[in-house]
DNA sequence: CATAACTTAATTGTGCACAACCCAATGGTA
DNA sequence: TACCATTGGGTTGTGCACAATTAAGTTATG
C-alpha cells in the first residue's frame, strides 16, 4: 500500500543491527502469541482437566476414533517420548485406554472410554471462545494461516 | 462455502464442525512455525553452545548491559521460575555471572563475564541466517508481526 | 520503633518438547 | 533356519514454561 514492494535486494542489504532487530521480533511474536493462546486455553479448558496438548490428543480421538500412538503422533508432530507420557495421564484421568493390537504385538491402539467419548460435548464450546479472542476475522485468520505455513515450510527446509 | 464472505457478522454464523476447523489450525500453525524455529536455531546457536532461550537472555544482556533478573525477566516476557535455571546455566558455562545488588538485597543483578561479551561477536551472523531461513520478505515481516502483535493483544485481553 | 504490605528471587512441582537410547516384534533375505 | 535391518513404544535426561509457595528485604503506616 504505501510503498511498492521492492523486486531488488530484499533484506541483504539491511544493517546487522536492523536484521538483529527484525529477526528478534518475528520470533518473539510468535513466542508471544503461543503464550497468549497457551492461557486462553488453559483457561478455557480449565473445567475439563486438560492441558492444551491433552486436548490436541483427545480431538484426533474424537475425530477418528481409536488410533495407534504412531498415527496420533503424525497428526500431532509429536513423538513418543511426549506422547506416552502424556497418554499415561490421560488413562490414569479414565479419558482413554491403550491396548496392544492383537495383529502387530509392536503397535499401541489408544481408544476412549465412556467418560473420555462424553467429554467431547463440555469441549465443544472451546473453539468458539478461543477464536472470538483472537479477534481476527476470518479472512484474517486464513491469511495468517497461509504466511505462517510458508514461514514454516521455510524452515523446515532450511533446519 | 454456502454463503458469500459477509462483510457483516464474522464468524458466529460457522457450524461448530468449520470452527473446530479453523480454530484447530490456527494454533496449530502457530505451533508449527515456532517448532520448525526452534529448529532452525537449535541448528544455528549449536556451536555456541547456547539453546534459544538462552540466546535470548544474552541478547538482552549484549543490548542493555548488567541487569536485574526482574528486568530480564520483563524484556523476555519470563518468571524468575523459568530464568533462575537458565541464567545458572549461563553462569556455570562462565558467559554471566550473577550478583546481589549493594543497594538493594533482593534484586539479583547479572552482568556478562569476558567470555560472554566475547561470545556476541560469533552471533552476529545468527539474526541474518534465521531471517534468510525464514523464506519472508521484509514487508511480509513486518505484516506478520503486526497481525501476531493484535493476536496476542487480544488474547492477553481475553485471558 | 513496630508492624503490615509490598517487592524480588529462589524453590518446588507439574507438564511439555526433543534427543538419545533400549527393547521387543516384524519382515525380509541368505 | 539363522541373521539382520526396520518399526513401534517406551525410558531417560536436559531444558523450557508456569503456578504456587517461601524467604528475605524494603517501604509505608500506625
Amino acid at each position: 500500500m504505501t510503498s511498492p514492494p521492492t523486486p531488488g535486494p530484499d533484506l541483504t542489504d539491511l544493517p546487522d543491527t536492523e536484521l538483529l532487530r527484525l529477526d528478534h521480533q518475528v520470533c518473539f511474536s510468535l513466542q508471544a502469541a503461543s503464550r497468549a493462546f497457551g492461557g486462553v486455553y488453559r483457561e478455557a479448558l480449565k473445567d475439563l482437566g486438560l492441558t492444551y496438548p491433552q486436548y490436541l490428543a483427545m480431538m484426533v480421538l474424537w475425530e477418528h476414533g481409536p488410533l495407534p500412538v504412531k498415527m496420533i503422533g503424525e497428526r500431532l508432530h509429536l513423538d513418543s517420548g511426549t506422547l506416552s507420557p502424556l497418554l499415561k495421564r490421560l488413562e490414569s484421568a479414565g479419558l482413554v485406554r491403550r491396548r496392544r493390537s492383537p495383529e502387530d504385538e509392536r503397535s499401541v491402539t489408544v481408544h476412549l472410554t465412556e467418560a473420555g467419548a462424553g467429554l467431547r460435548e463440555r469441549a465443544l464450546p472451546v473453539p468458539r471462545t478461543i477464536l472470538g479472542a483472537t479477534g481476527l476475522s476470518v479472512q484474517e485468520v486464513l491469511a495468517l494461516q497461509e504466511t505462517l505455513g510458508r514461514l514454516t515450510e521455510s524452515l523446515s527446509r532450511a533446519g
